[in-house]
DNA sequence: CTGAAAGCGCTTACAG
DNA sequence: CTGAAAGCGCTTACAG
């Protein structure tokens, strides 16, 4: 079915089934009504392939989820607790405002070329990105695709230090360094004096923004930095079982809370920590951070620091549609508050 | 850039350049590598919507996911335990095989519209419908489409007694039932003569197989059917943990054991036991179903059936890549097995 | 082996 | 208010 089809149907030329379809107030509405009538009957959608090429948005946004470090783990990026989330929301926020989402994975370099493809090839009016490991080489690049673009997590200083036209551009941030030193004070103030930290990955801006925040604000407080809590992990919950590991068999002294840049890793401790007989939180504090839904169902529940995902999301949505829809767009940036949840794992540190 | 630019460029007709594109067998070595090398320097990609209007697929296929009660809920569909890894892993093998994956929920049923659309308006070269509602007169007027379909996770009988023309559609399946009867038989084989269940949506074939499982399996044991044991829980973890502190607060006999349709129930039930004293094991044994990531993080770690969703998500995928590429395309299904991964939170009944 | 031409199904000035 | 026509960027018989 045609809109052709339709039009002899209705007695009418292409053009004005054409006119109704695209709602030109010139119809009268007798003849829109007729036309109406008949589309109905036949449930006749117009091509979408055709009428992009005649110059329409394709009404869909592409979603890239970058996790350039996970290829070869069994829980791929969607079962990741933070992509999951975002995933989600986008989905569902897009949905809600009529646009479809084209989803792509990013393992390995190779496969940036299917999302530059995305893009060269016209199938969606934007795109936004989301992952642990955007490095400006690869930003840089899709800038330059002039395509509307959103980055979910970037450092915005990098942008600005390119000289890029980035009109077309905006980023979506949280305050992760506000948030990790909210977390921070509040483990001091329970009256931890030595405080470890399982690091995420340094290469992207959260994990760097949770990583400072720690080292400030222990210095800001007179605390000694002791270079044996600093734990890696890289987001990643079997490294950082591993580290936590060999911390506790080596048989040096612990921290008497742990930090952690998500939760993930968090509960990969506790995990550890229990095994090795300390209980959370009477001989261990801990806090994570993302505030997965795991981290209130588990025993004891996690104290963490929450990410307003959600409105990330959708702010990353209505963003790349903004900047779709606009002759002129503008770069722009937004921040969001990320805010401590008190749970039950941590406490008062034992004399 | 248009095929024609390039065209100019390496100083051939259009019609070489697509043959090229298209790997077109007539077509020297030299020309072919002239046409490249321009193809290349300009980053040339063909515009999608021009090649899919000219007769070529279209690399997409659609993922739909169905979720008609929740919502609602604060938690959506990616976030849901069952779904996510099903997302990830079609998401996954599709990129993998060269396509494009479009995502849309559906929450009410008015959101069917927009996966009828993707259909009618050409956006995808097939489906994939994954979900805890499909009724039959939703599944009847998709087939009705004429488009390739797969149906993870519908009743096959149901499917057979419409007279529908149905080459194009496949289904894949778990052995749900066979799971089930796997996890009771465990169950009654520690020693428990009284075994409860948290039942999923009953309008759902996997919500049907698992509690028609449970119910034959006690049957065939001589066991008795305690109403008052089988709870409604639709799959979701709020209403297992409301009719379980029912259960709990009626001051009635308790099983000694109980089975859940799903992890995620399995999980708010042991919380409530453990709000009321009740030890995992020792007092109760719960078994669950999906296997899902958070069954073996939580202590004690829940003994569950496994589902191999990236099997099943994979086989999905490559059915309707297959359907899509068959000139005569024929009917099938595929059942997986699911196997029960018995873990911490099953022991004998006490004495 | 290769180019000119028709066609895919729309939209949108243009002319009336 | 409405139709005929051009054009979007490809692919693919067709003819040579």
């Amino acid at each position: 079915m045609r809109s052709e089809d339709i039009a002899k149907l209705a007695g009418v030329s292409r053009s004005t089934v054409s006119r109704v379809i695209n709602n030109y107030t010139n119809v009268p509405e007798e003849t829109r009504a007729k036309v109406l009538k008949v589309i109905e009957q036949h449930q006749y959608e117009p091509n979408s392939f055709a009428r992009a090429l005649a110059g329409k948005k394709t009404d869909t946004i592409g979603l890239f989820a970058i996790s350039m470090s996970e290829k070869e783990n069994t829980t791929r990026i969607y079962q990741n607790n933070y992509f999951a989330p975002f995933v989600d929301a986008v989905v569902d926020t897009a949905n809600a405002r009529g646009c479809y989402v084209l989803i792509h994975t990013v393992y390995s370099p190779d496969d940036f070329l299917k999302v530059k493809q995305a893009f060269l090839q016209k199938r969606i009016d934007g795109g936004i990105i989301v992952g642990t490991q955007k490095d400006i080489n690869i930003v840089r690049e899709m800038v330059g695709l002039n395509s509307p673009l959103v980055l979910i997590d970037y450092d915005i200083s990098e942008i600005m230090a390119e000289h890029l036209d980035r009109n077309h551009l905006a980023i979506v941030n949280s305050k992760d360094y506000e948030g990790t030193t909210e977390a921070i004070e509040y483990l001091i103030g329970l009256g931890h004096r030595e405080i470890g930290m399982i690091c995420g990955q340094m290469n992207t801006y959260s994990g760097r923004e949770r990583y400072m925040a720690y080292e400030d604000t222990l210095k800001k407080h007179g605390l000694p930095l002791n270079e044996r809590f600093i734990l890696k992990g890289d987001f990643l919950k079997e490294l950082a079982y591993e580290e936590i590991k060999n911390l506790l068999t080596s048989g040096e002294s612990l921290p008497t809370a742990f930090f952690s840049a998500n939760d993930d890793m968090a509960i990969s401790v506790m995990e550890a920590l229990s095994e090795h007989g300390i209980s959370i939180p009477e001989d261990m504090s801990i806090a994570g951070f993302d505030d997965i839904q795991m981290a209130s169902r588990i025993q004891p529940k996690l104290t963490s620091v929450k990410l307003p995902i959600y409105e990330m999301s959708k702010a990353a949505v209505e963003k790349v549609i903004e900047l779709c829809d606009s002759e002129q767009p503008t770069f722009s940036t937004i921040s969001f508050p990320a805010r401590l949840v008190e749970r039950d794992s941590c406490q008062h540190p034992k004399k």
